[in-house]
DNA sequence: CGCTTTATTGTTAGCGCTAACATTTTTGCG
DNA sequence: CGCAAAAATGTTAGCGCTAACAATAAAGCG
């Protein structure tokens, strides 16, 4: 029995890792060209990197990165902090991310600071601690300690999702403001004058507080019902949606559009409209914000606004990928817009 | 002018990070009470500790990971691999894992292979490399090189999302062929004899191959119609759903019932069934797999399959601190369950 | 052909931290 | 108070890799 635990133990035993000293023994040449051969190859004879290639198959040898990247001061992975990980339209952005970061060579931190200014701080201590070449982080409010981190830290950094005249270093995004706005214009257009406005919780979010803002100055700039009963926060599910519509139609019925700040909530009172065989857009319009995928595929399709999700992360990549190679301008900060969508959830006229 | 770009550099010049030995000449200790102030703080005084701290903070110091992961040949990061991060479901599981990992100071360190397994080959040697202390990947098929990667690290490893019978090392999971055969056999007993199904792509995905197969031994063992003319595969997408659910209807009017291998089709169908004024489940009855949020708010709700998303990304998180810790058991197999919702997209009977 | 230029490979010295052992200080107790 | 045990702190020697410089080999040229 004894002996069937050691066999055991044996049948587990795994190798010391293969290091760069080994596979450069095998190969009959330097670690340093070793290295070379993965890193630099082009400074690697055609012969010579065969050979070494050879060795590193043989052994299996994987680059330990904490020693590379130690040794050059200079890693290949980047940091992304977005709130979470829960809604998708932060995915589109991570995939567009993913897409250009892993071409070159880069793989991706990921964390959700759950909307918590405390918790994003954390994150960017324990990513700095990681030595990333780069930061992503979504919306321009940080906490004091976030922007004492990253200043002090010289790394290249991305906000994202926004647009802000001061921004951290660089940013790439659209206005909320501008796009809340515009939708309230395009709805007062098509006659409605009572729109209501679910906003998503303002708090810590600048998303957010810029959409309410845009809906607030449509409002006056449109001479429509300007009441604060016409305004509910609530925090993006399906669920809330339909309560949020569910409350509002109770306590004002005079309303004739719901505009909501994430197409997920509208999508939820859409169905709620739909339970209490409220006609959309007859009776009430509704209109969204996000075009995620779901607004397109309800019936009536959802009017929302369209942003540039997946160009948001390529492009933040692509101007990181930039300033590690000492090539970016000094402080870009790059507008990607928006879109109105309209679709039947609200009448044309 | 010159002076201008000289005053510019220097109002960005960044002072090189600090390093330990800074923060000990400071505090007046060595650099090894420094780090066992940050790693082992019960290893040290009170009194060195609260100097430490102070010092700490005064520097602004954040520790290297690369050069602590390096000399203490552990890091504190765990490596994980979904299909795709465009699908909120395993946006739960992401979340179970980062819950339980950041709780104990780890990272996560997220990448998507797209359900290719070439990709995920690539991903596992990238991880590797950063030297992880755990790799968490979804299902349980793999290309040999991915498992031979895995066999000569000797990390540890969850696998998720299924059941096998030969785990690479640890496994969380549920039994997707269980799961798809209750669905059945739950609408057999609800008097349903034609039952199509939407399968999701089963090539490279051991999830959906093993859908389908519950499937198909449950149409047998009920003695319900099995024909392939029932059986379609789609990408989850709701325009997918929608398509395919017009697909089938046209295809064979006497469809009595279609499941569908996850909600986000099964959703698109009902659209779909909307649009065409087909009545859910009167004419036809339609389920779904996931239980997403959306699966609870449409009209009628869908009845799906409830799967512990969050609870495996908790539970392998969990597993491999245990293991790491020393702890876990040789080839733990964690059977998380599954349960059939019923909602009104089925008729009850 | 001799000498410069360029390409290729090697040697040395850390990167910033922590394991392991060594030393010093404190504590406990008869 | 003296001494062993325990607690606290320090010293030394790398972890595995790559930057910087050094040495050698190959190529170019008048």
């Amino acid at each position: 029995m004894n002996e069937d635990v050691t066999r055991r133990r044996s049948a587990r035993q795994k190798h010391a890792a293969v290091r760069i000293e080994d596979v450069a023994r095998l190969a009959g040449v330097s670690a340093i060209t070793i290295s070379r051969t993965i890193n630099k190859p082009d400074t690697v004879s055609e012969a010579t990197r065969k050979i070494v290639w050879e060795a590193i198959e043989e052994t299996g040898y994987i680059p330990n990165q904490l020693a590379g990247g130690l040794a050059s001061r200079r890693t290949r992975t980047v940091g992304v902090i977005i709130p979470t990980v829960v809604n998708s339209i932060f995915a589109d952005k991570v995939q567009g991310m993913t897409d250009v970061l892993h071409a070159a060579g880069y793989q991706l931190l990921l964390a959700n600071s759950g909307y918590s200014p405390e918790a994003e701080t954390e994150l960017v201590a324990a990513f700095l601690s990681q030595r990333p070449s780069g930061l992503v982080l979504t919306g321009v409010t940080h906490s004091d300690r976030t922007r004492r981190l990253l200043q002090n830290s010289d790394i290249p950094i991305v906000e994202t999702w926004s647009m802000d005249d001061g921004p951290l270093d660089m940013l790439v995004g659209f206005s909320n403001r501008d796009a809340s706005h515009a939708m309230v214009a395009y709805l007062a257009g098509c006659g409605y004058r009572r729109i209501a406005f679910v906003s998503a919780p303002v708090l810590n979010n600048d998303r957010a507080a810029e959409r309410l803002r845009g809906y607030l100055e449509a409002v006056d700039e449109f001479g429509l019902a300007r009441d604060q009963g016409l305004i509910r926060e609530a925090f993006f599910t399906l669920d809330n949606g339909s309560k949020a519509f569910a409350d509002l139609v109770a306590a004002d019925p005079s309303i004739d559009a719901a505009f909501f700040a994430n197409d997920v909530l509208a999508a939820g009172a859409l169905f709620e409209a739909e339970r209490r065989g409220i006609r959309v857009p007859d009776d009430i319009a509704i209109a969204g914000f996000d075009d995620i995928d779901l607004a397109g595929a309800v019936t009536p399709a959802l009017t929302t606004v369209r942003i540039p999700r997946y160009e948001i992360g390529a492009e933040a990549a692509r101007l990181l990928l930039e300033r590690i190679a000492g090539r970016a301008p000094d402080r870009p900060v790059v507008d990607l817009g928006f879109e109105i969508v309209a679709r039947g959830s609200t009448r044309t006229r």
